[in-house]
RNA sequence: CGGGGUGUAGCGCAGAUGGUAGCGCGCUUGGUUCGGGACCAAGAGGCCCGGGGUUCAAAUCCCCGCACUCCGACCA
């Protein structure tokens, strides 16, 4: 029902540009006459249009850049290295409780892709295809993967004989593709990166506890490394992974109130290894199938870091995997002296095992400033003339803007405790905006009322029928996040439909 | 896949009623600057998204594609 010649018009006069520059009024950048705390251009108010904030940040702060192919994207070397600090970080996680890398083929043969009835379903609509090889049509077409339950219980079928050989407690790093109708850098993309880890157990209760501990791995990941606050729970038969007995997630909020899945953890039970033959001798010397979980993280996470922690100049990263953690700035570095006092104090940040760089480039300081705020950078580290005859240095906090005044001989120790500091302040700020935005409902429009007044999680009472999600989501725009681990009473009754309540429920809005 | 919007220099945009292109920022070089995106001067940079039409003539008008983006449905 809009208007044609009004959105032109809105379009063409009044939407919010990324870029004003310089000789339009108020605005003026160089006139100095921009408001305070608004010191980085390019980058459009998160408040006027979240959406449009995101993607500048995006490109911006130069993490992704779009490829020529629709939906797929390039990561680029500042984007990836946040990916790489992700990975090295998890992967010693896993590695701590047994699991091992393996790299599995991207291609999937057709009829191995649809042996598991589900799995194809579910997967089917984003599946891309390989017809030819070379000038030859294929006799039988080839799939991209999408995920690799099928190539790793094609394996385990041909190389698992015993019960002395379980747990497979396997992981690996790669990237998939899913022909996805609408892309997102970082949030919903064509192809993306993630670790698909795959284990098989002897027993039920293994399995299970294999995907809770990896569930678990996950939400610490988040809440200590990236400094997510998140709630862990089950997804509902409606949200569960295609083909899983059982799916457990992570949901982690974001600043504009929408809810974001950070990761999952599967439990299959048997029915993989029955679709595939996978089976072993077991201790009675009888022929059983083995128990199975896959859990997967991937490169959404970095989509997570920019709108649970970032703002209107820019992204701000957890020291933790931020690429630089501090970088030195010198300040009127053409004086003598400054320079290589700058220099010094990135030698000794570095000694001390802090990721730091030093900008001794021609750019003006406020150009500086304003290039590692929108990059996300912790902590500045700014040395000038007035600095040095005190012996000080001032370092400026990304995340709260503070400025601390640091006696150089204690750089090396005050640092690193800094930077701690921003961590935890990034988890409590981002843990303030998740614990104030859970609203407690007991009726469908009592949550809409709520959703569209706050945003955040709306929490009922469910009786745990699907009817009562398609409600829900058709009535208030809500889809169902997770049943919480930790629950609560509300009511007697499901807040859709009246029956006997089940469980407690989390609905929001989601990416 | 449905509904809007937009494609002109690296980025952001101007280019009524058709006559093959401009501005700001950025970039390069030289100089002056430097405690929050500096200033001056001289430069470089365009198959106007693609393909068809209409016309003496198309960035501009008409079809058809493609891409990006926002809002829904689907998903990590």
């Amino acid at each position: 029902m809009v208007d044609k010649a009004a959105a032109r018009l809105y379009n063409k006069y009044l939407r919010p540009r990324a870029d004003i520059t310089a000789g339009q009024g108020p605005w003026r950048l160089r006139g100095k006459v921009m408001a305070k705390e608004k010191r980085v251009e390019q980058i459009t108010d998160m408040e006027v249009d979240f959406a449009q904030w995101y993607t500048d940040i995006c490109r911006k702060a130069e993490l992704v850049e779009y490829a020529s192919v629709k939906g797929f994207t390039i990561l680029r070397p500042y984007g990836y290295a946040i990916w790489e600090n992700m990975q090295r970080i998890m992967d010693a996680e896993f590695k701590k409780t047994g699991h091992v890398n393996v790299a599995m083929p991207v291609l999937i043969p057709e009829s191995l892709l649809k042996k598991e009835g589900e799995l194809v379903n579910g997967f089917a609509p984003e599946v891309a295809w390989v017809t030819m090889g070379g000038s030859e049509q294929l006799e039988e077409r080839l799939a991209f993967r999408p995920t690799s339950e099928t190539m790793f219980c094609d394996h385990w079928s041909r190389v698992l004989h015993s019960y002395r050989e379980l747990p497979m407690l396997y992981n690996q790093w790669c990237s998939v593709i899913r022909w996805e109708k609408t892309t997102r850098p970082f949030l919903r993309s064509r192809e993306f990166w993630w670790q698909e880890g795959h284990t098989i157990h002897e027993t039920a209760e293994e399995a299970q506890a294999e995907t809770e501990q990896q569930l678990n791995c996950y939400a610490d990941f988040f809440e200590k490394v990236l400094a997510i606050p998140v709630v862990r729970g089950r997804k509902t038969d409606k949200e569960k992974f295609a083909g899983a007995e059982a799916t457990y997630t992570v949901e982690c909020m974001m600043k504009d109130r929408k809810a974001l899945q950070g990761a999952t953890s599967h439990y299959f039970g048997d029915k993989f290894s029955r679709a595939y033959n996978v089976t072993f001798t077991g201790r009675d010397n009888k022929l059983q199938y083995p128990f199975q979980t896959s859990w997967g993280s991937t490169t959404r996470m970095i989509g997570a870091v920019i709108m649970a922690h970032g703002d209107n100049n820019g992204l701000v990263l957890p020291p933790h995997v931020a690429p630089i953690q501090a970088v030195v700035v010198p300040v009127a570095q053409h004086k003598p002296g400054v320079l290589e006092k700058a220099n010094e104090l990135y030698e000794t940040l570095k000694a001390a095992g802090v990721r730091v760089t030093l900008d001794d480039s021609d750019n003006s300081l406020g150009w500086k400033c304003a290039q590692y705020e929108m990059k996300g950078v912790p902590l500045r580290v700014e040395i000038g003339p007035k600095d040095m005859e005190n012996g000080v240095c001032m370092a400026v906090r990304r995340d709260n803007g503070e400025k601390i005044s640091i006696v150089i001989d204690e750089l090396a120790a005050r640092v690193p405790e800094l930077l701690e500091q921003v961590q935890q302040g990034l988890y409590e700020k981002a843990k303030k905006n998740l614990d104030e935005h859970i609203y407690a409902a007991h009726s469908i429009e009592e949550a809409k009322e709520l959703q569209e007044k706050n945003g955040g999680f709306i929490k009922t009472m469910w009786c745990g029928e699907e009817a009562c999600e398609l409600k829900m989501k058709e009535q208030a725009g809500m889809s169902s996040r997770c049943i919480p681990f930790h629950q609560e009473k509300l009511d007697e009754v499901c807040a859709c439909c009246g029956k006997p309540a089940r469980h407690m429920i989390f609905w929001g809005v989601a990416y």
